[in-house]
DNA sequence: CTGAAAGCGCTTACAG
DNA sequence: CTGAAAGCGCTTACAG
């Protein structure tokens, strides 16, 4: 099915070439003003639409750039994408969209896509279990990998992501502060950098605070709302049970404290809690949330960023950028409610 | 730029023509078996990437369906696009997503960008004030589009949306059955068709109940959890205060609530608050939030499978499919709390 | 069952 | 300042 207004029909309504016409569309200096805007305008009447896969079939650049995350339906990434879009938009460059949900053949699919398609670029939070190797695969094939939230040994890209022992390390600090001597740890899991990092901080958070780590503390796993809603209830079940509890992110925070308040415990007034990631909601949730900011538009925009000078020709670094955390201090960790 | 290995790297390799390995990559009858799998095996082993610009060039056909919804972190569109997503990745399209926010000129340049790189076809949850003409343009140009969430008048094309009308009714008449006489309603303009239709069903609602209209009890405005949440105060300073509360989506009543609790005011037990949409936090809210379901992910999976239809060659069917939605009874409206 | 050739709609040296 | 021609990497009739 042939198109039904190319350059060629344009240029025979006009008696003139395809390429001035080519020229002129892209503002080339080269063509006459007058000449540009017959052309502009006899396009605009034709409905002409420029067909880029052609246009990338011959320059080899396809001004898209993908990005996939785990879930785009989670705050944490939605306040990333945000900024990164942003980015992205100010460059005319179309961003393709993609959960993994730590599924690697999902992520492996997308990006032999994006090679297929020509992408320019990929900004990605690796899945769970990412090898170096499927980075540099896409690397050798010409397409340019920025790396966020997570970080792949190996890899040989440039990242960007929180700091996030540092953070979690502030978490514990201002528990200890506080006074509280008993902090259990819930949520996140030790197969990402993410888990791994967070933990750290947790643990020495406590031990700057010269208090032990108890297992039976760490209840690992939640990374959503819903389980953190449900593992409430085992912290509740604890035979000693903490004073406060730092959480792995914001969306286990709130589900803990719902599922706090439905055992009949009050969150910020029985039992101390703390999120991390500062998501949007967290200001208004019930009690507000103390938290960590993460820095996600600081960590889309500088990717966008790092992204779109590789596409400009600068050399991959091959760095991770760590982005310094804020503590929020909020309700949910003791001080009394606003009215 | 050239690329490293195409078809004609493969055919030289092997001996053979560009046609054959062409029709052997794509599984043809025509090709021999063991030809077929030599081919194969010379494409793996040289890294050989199918380039699908130059393939849709020919083709026409892209392999690329393009999603367009208010916002993907919105947890409403969220579950619809799951089910797209799903329903799509079973038949091998790629689909691009994108945020329009409301805001029209974002729409057009995504629909531009689907029909420069020549997609197969668009689902759409048009942006406030999207003329028909917007929609026929791009269907002109070859490009199907299918509506989601929202009606357009004289677009003529297919639209799957729940029927808010009678969902908001339901959410009315639980309330009255209830005992409940002063019934606000907050949230939605009447700028989209969701937004008339459940204003609609509200005041329908209130008729059936014997019940007048009292302008002043109708909050118009918030959409999301922030704005609900700002409304509450609004709520609270009303001269005679109702004692339940109709919200335009789970979000914006998630937000009225923590708003009341925060004015000291305990939803579920001073004031009935009911949501639209059950999106997944309304069951672990604090209290549980009564909802009127939308069915989602029927939106998401009819919508996909009716553009794979028109993919298929199916005439177009100039018809809105409305998905009945049904009632969730949780504590948000005055039942006990379970313990 | 396999190959030679044309063509999808652009852009880019190269001439003039 | 404008045009003629080649080529990006596929697929598809058409021959054989």
């Amino acid at each position: 099915m042939a198109q039904r207004v190319k350059l060629s029909t344009i240029g025979e309504a006009l008696g003139l070439s395809t390429a001035t016409v080519s020229l002129a569309l892209r503002d080339s200096p080269l063509v006459a003003d007058v000449t540009r805007e017959r052309i502009k305008e006899a396009a605009r009447e034709l409905g002409y639409i420029y067909n880029r896969r052609a246009a990338s079939l011959r320059t080899s650049r396809s001004g898209i750039v993908g990005v996939c995350v785990h879930d785009v339906m989670n705050p944490f990434y939605g306040e990333i994408l945000k900024s990164i879009e942003s980015e992205l938009d100010r460059h005319r460059q179309t961003f393709i969209l993609c959960n993994h949900h730590d599924d690697l053949s999902k992520q492996r699919s997308f990006t032999d896509t994006l090679l297929q398609l020509g992408a320019d670029g990929a900004i990605l939070s690796p899945a769970l279990g990412t090898p170096a190797a499927d980075i540099r695969l896409a690397e050798e094939n010409g397409l340019p990998v920025i790396l966020i939230a997570r970080t792949i040994e190996g890899a040989g890209v440039e990242g960007f992501r929180g700091d996030d022992a540092y953070g979690m390390g502030l978490a514990v600090d201002h528990l200890v502060s506080l006074g509280h001597r008993s902090i259990a740890m819930i949520g996140g899991t030790r197969a990402t950098s993410t888990g791994r990092e967070r933990e750290a901080g947790y643990r020495a958070g406590l031990e700057r605070g010269g208090i032990a780590f108890r297992p039976e503390w760490r209840i690992e796993g939640p990374r959503d709302r819903h389980s953190g809603f449900a593992s409430a209830s085992e912290f509740l079940a604890l035979p000693e049970r903490p004073t406060a509890i730092v959480c792995f992110s914001d969306l286990v925070a709130l589900g803990v404290m719902y599922g706090l308040a439905r055992g009949g415990v009050r969150p910020g007034i029985d039992v101390a809690v703390v999120g991390y990631d500062d998501i949007e909601e967290a200001e208004i949730a019930m009690p507000p949330l103390t938290t960590v900011s993460n820095g996600q538009s600081e960590v889309g925009e500088r990717s966008a960023s790092a992204l779109l000078q590789r596409l400009q020709g600068v050399e991959a670094a091959e760095r991770t950028t760590l982005i310094e955390p804020q503590l929020r201090v909020r309700q949910s960790c003791g001080a009394p409610l606003p009215r």
